[in-house]
Formats: structure tokens, C-alpha cells, sequence
DNA sequence: GTATAATGATACCATAATTGTATCATTTGT
DNA sequence: ACAAATGATACAATTATGGTATCATTATAC
């Protein structure tokens, strides 16, 4: 996890406990003691993405866009650090010439899917629960 | 997993193919097609960390200090990217102070902990006989 | 016994990703 | 109209990754 995942995660945890009030920028800066631009931007993202939804003006924040149950870690992982692979090396050029390679990449790969099933257990209201 | 990772490993392997014989970094470059002073270092690295042995002089190079059985995986991953972790956000700085957190923490380290066993059981050897 | 081909040690460099900052425009509630 | 918020976007600093370059040392082959 990165940075930006994690503080986009605390955020919209926090959002989520707020029930219903529309939630700033600088009411998040206060309470999770991130730098404020840094977030913004975060926010202005999930928003894009649909996660968020945003009102303007004085007074204006952000607000969950779905039910914090259907928000999930992958989603925001798959946002801010692309799809969810624990080894690119395969991807980032050619496939490896080494056959002895593909031995890994399929261990690798069967490893990956049970991280992903795990990952897609965890959502913003089970963190927020405890589940 | 990185590239340094990856290269040291397919070495590993190919040293391990050759049974016995001497291998030096110029044969390696012609066969995996990796840059020659890169590959130099993280053999000197897998050196002194006593997974090769070196021969200096003419016709020196490089072996395997130990079974290939014996080499896995998750210590060239800890060679060369540190400590194996998923999260690294709660040790770069402070631990989080956000409680709701540490239920992830905890979620988290459970799928670590099923990662690295599964890590732990890929070695040299069962990558080249293909277990 | 010298040339050669290898490693040891180490410092440096280039690129990309990460982690931000800054600014101006736009919206909207008071 | 003003203040306080987001939208859009460009820029900048820092760090990690991936890779070079160089000089010294060692040992084998001839």
C-alpha cells in the first residue's frame, strides 16, 4: 500500500463515521493530519471516480457516493497503484525467455489470487465495524 | 518483486543448471540477456551474503555456496527489497492513530503471514525441476 | 613471469515513481 | 459581494530503482 491509498482509506473511513454531514478538505486535514493539498488532489480523484461525491461552495466537502459496504481496498489499491500484481517483471517487457521462470510465475500468480480474494473481503464499513 | 530479484534469481538458477562448474558473469550476460555491470553487482552482493562463492583470477566466477535446495526465494527478496511486507505505511513513520486502522493491520498481517509461508516454500531447485 | 580475464570495492549517474506544492478558475451558501 | 469550498492542472522535491564506470586485486593459462 501506498501513501496515497492509505490516507484516501482514513479519509473516507472518517467520511463514513460522519454519517450523512458533508465532509471538507480542511475538516479531514485536521483530524487525520495529512498535508491538505496532498489530499485534495486524493479527494478530487475518488470523486472522478465515483467514489465521492462532491458539492462546492461555502460549506461545501465530500460525501460517500456508495454504501461504505460496496467501497472496497482493491478498488482504491487499483486506483492509486494500478491493477494488483506482486510481480511485474513478466509484464513490464517481454515474457521471461527462461522456461524455468513460468514454474514461478504460476506459483506466483496462484499466490496473487488468494491475496485478491482476501483483499476483496475488506471495505470501508467492515473496517469502520470491526468485522 | 524487483528486478534485482529477478535477475539474481534466473542466475541462481542457470549457476545451478551448470552442476559444479565455475560460472562468470560474461557467460551469464550472453546467456540471459541481462546489462553485464548490474548483474556483477548483485552477484558480489549474493557473494557476501554467502549464497555464491567466488573464484577470482582467469577463468574465475561464481558458484553455489549451497544447495540449491537450500536457496529460496524469500531470501533474495529480503536480499534485495528488505523485509517482506504488503503495508508499509505503519513503519515508515509513526503507527497509525486512527484505532479503525488497526483492524486492517491485523487483516493484513494474517495475509502476510499465508504469503510468506507460501514464499518460503519456493526454492532454486524447485524451480528447476518444477515442482 | 607476464598477459589476461576474472572478481572486489566503491562511487557515480539517469530515470521513474512517489509524494507532495502552488495557482487560478469556478461554484455556492451566507 | 465575500468567504470558503472544490475543479483543473502544472510544477517541484525526494526517494527508489536500475544501471555505469573505474581502479585495485587475484589467479590461471600460456
Amino acid at each position: 500500500m501506498t501513501r496515497d491509498t492509505d490516507y484516501a482509506l482514513r479519509a473516507l473511513c472518517f467520511i463514513a463515521g460522519c454519517k450523512g454531514k458533508i465532509v471538507s478538505v480542511s475538516k479531514l486535514v485536521r483530524v487525520l493530519k495529512v498535508p491538505q493539498p496532498f489530499l485534495r488532489k486524493l479527494l478530487q480523484i475518488l470523486s472522478k471516480k465515483g467514489i465521492l461525491k462532491s458539492y462546492k461552495g461555502n460549506s461545501g466537502g465530500f460525501l460517500l457516493n456508495n454504501d461504505p459496504g460496496n467501497i472496497f481496498l482493491v478498488d482504491l489499491i487499483k486506483i492509486f497503484q494500478g491493477p494488483f500484481i506482486l510481480n511485474e517483471c513478466f509484464l513490464k517487457k517481454h515474457p521471461c525467455p527462461n522456461i524455468k521462470r513460468c514454474i514461478l510465475r504460476k506459483k506466483i500468480t496462484r499466490i496473487e489470487e488468494y491475496v485478491l480474494k482476501k483483499l476483496k473481503g475488506i471495505t470501508v464499513s467492515c473496517l469502520l465495524k470491526g468485522d
